[in-house]
DNA sequence: TTTTTGGCTTGACTTATATCAATGCTCGAT
DNA sequence: ATCGAGCATTGATATAAGTCAAGCCAAAAA
């Protein structure tokens, strides 16, 4: 992606894409929100919720875009409502390590870091609540709840970095393809969605980057995984056709 | 390393080894302790440094005792005053995978969680403030103060986790091997560390096990690179003959 | 002092995964 | 209906790192 792609998109994430989302709105929507439990939004009463709307944004980002940039100042923070957004850094190089994928009810920016350790661009299409950094800093400081919230998202996401470290430093390509989709059913699940047939929205190169492989090895793979029956490649995704000898590769 | 001989380290821990600090102490230790504007103690002023003193124990460990166990309910939090500890996970198999050495300053359990998700142990002989877990959640609950430091160190854990990560993935052994050395350099630094020549108090199995290699291929690396003029191999250690290529290596 | 032990290094060989190179598939544009 | 662009798959080959097997050295035990 050249450097004019991405300006591109950042302006499109700046301007036609945020649509304001309580101002002008007969009443408060984040009451019927998607992921009002399983959010942020799960350590506030009424009021707070109400409050929090009034200070966020609701912004939506078409496929690619970019939420924010590694070494970037932090200016807005997100909670994901609807999507799935890849979280990567880049070696000078051009070699491209996802660190993760974050799904509705993540929130980008739980450790409130000056500047944002990874980048971030929407997979799919995107929606996600906007905050702006100084409001929401200044807001959660006589929020205890919240704040200890945001450690629990934060402290979840310590969790997952060392579980993905374990599965870079130590497992064989088998066992980090059967541990990615294992562990992705799992979230999806969290989130609502239960089934046996798995969406993979991101692409092979994707999760290639993500898994520490490259694009080939995920392919065969796949396709070893495939001929031993225990998924079946379906289009965008695929069915856990033998979970629990899955689960037993992921775990080792 | 048997479970009788875990037990009877256990055993060390919980008694011989653990010192009373500040009772039937004239003052204030804490006020003298070498970390303490680097740990997370520099959040207090003096009242409240007293007050955590008071419900603090020193404990010492000796060389490979263990300080907690993955998957054990967290009793105790520790922060670290000297020595070095190793943060592990085990898989089924006995694979090992190293996710960080703890230094002097560093806490250990600082996202809260209501178990351990690694195993701890001490490389050298180490000494650390105990907390009681109960304990200390109860009294930062009025200390924002201390809620927003111990988040910034577990935001700094989830960064040093994330370059782990991108090292894992996408890094050769060579330049691994380099961005051990300089970020456990810049590490000693930030603990008042500073000289050409680093100490490496952990054996090669655990340098190995936490850079995804093997004990001979990180013999084999740091061969190379004292070839190559870029490190001395000394005991206990290796001086940075030429800290910017090895540091511009490490960095890709 | 001699022996043993545990950690480290080195060499020879193997292998899992990467690399290079086609080829195939799907879907939107022409 | 055909073309072309982007992914994905598959095959052939290369290579970085792993495995297996000595041997070395220093410190602890006998």
């Amino acid at each position: 992606m050249g450097l004019a792609d991405k300006d591109h998109i950042s302006e499109l994430s700046d301007s036609s894409a945020i649509k304001i989302c309580y101002k002008g709105r007969p009443e408060c929507v984040c009451t019927h929100c998607a992921v009002r439990f399983i959010s942020i939004c799960a350590a506030l009463d009424q009021d707070e919720l109400e409050e929090l709307e009034a200070m966020s944004q609701s912004a939506s980002f078409p496929p690619k875009a970019g939420l924010f940039s590694q070494d970037e100042p932090v200016i807005s923070l997100f909670s994901i409502t609807e999507g799935v957004v890849r979280l990567y850094k880049l070696l000078p190089d051009g070699r491209r390590q996802i660190v993760g994928f974050a799904l509705p009810g993540d929130f980008l920016g739980s450790s409130l870091p000056a500047r944002f350790g990874v980048s971030a661009d929407a997979v799919t299409s995107v929606v996600a609540c906007r905050f702006s950094r100084q409001g929401f800093s200044t807001y959660i400081d006589d929020k205890p709840r919240l704040l200890k919230k945001l450690h629990e998202f934060a402290s979840n996401e310590l969790t997952l970095a060392q579980e993905q470290i374990v599965l870079l430093g130590r497992r064989s390509a088998e066992e980090r393809i059967a541990a990615f989709l294992i562990s992705l059913r799992d979230r999806m699940r969290r989130v609502g969605h239960v089934s046996v047939t798995l969406s993979l929205p991101m692409s092979r190169q994707d999760i290639a980057d993500f898994l520490g492989l490259t694009i080939e090895t995920v392919s065969r793979t796949f396709t070893k995984l495939a001929k031993d029956k225990r998924i079946l490649i379906v289009p965008d995704g695929v069915r856990l056709t033998d979970p629990d000898r899955l689960e037993q590769l992921a775990t080792g």
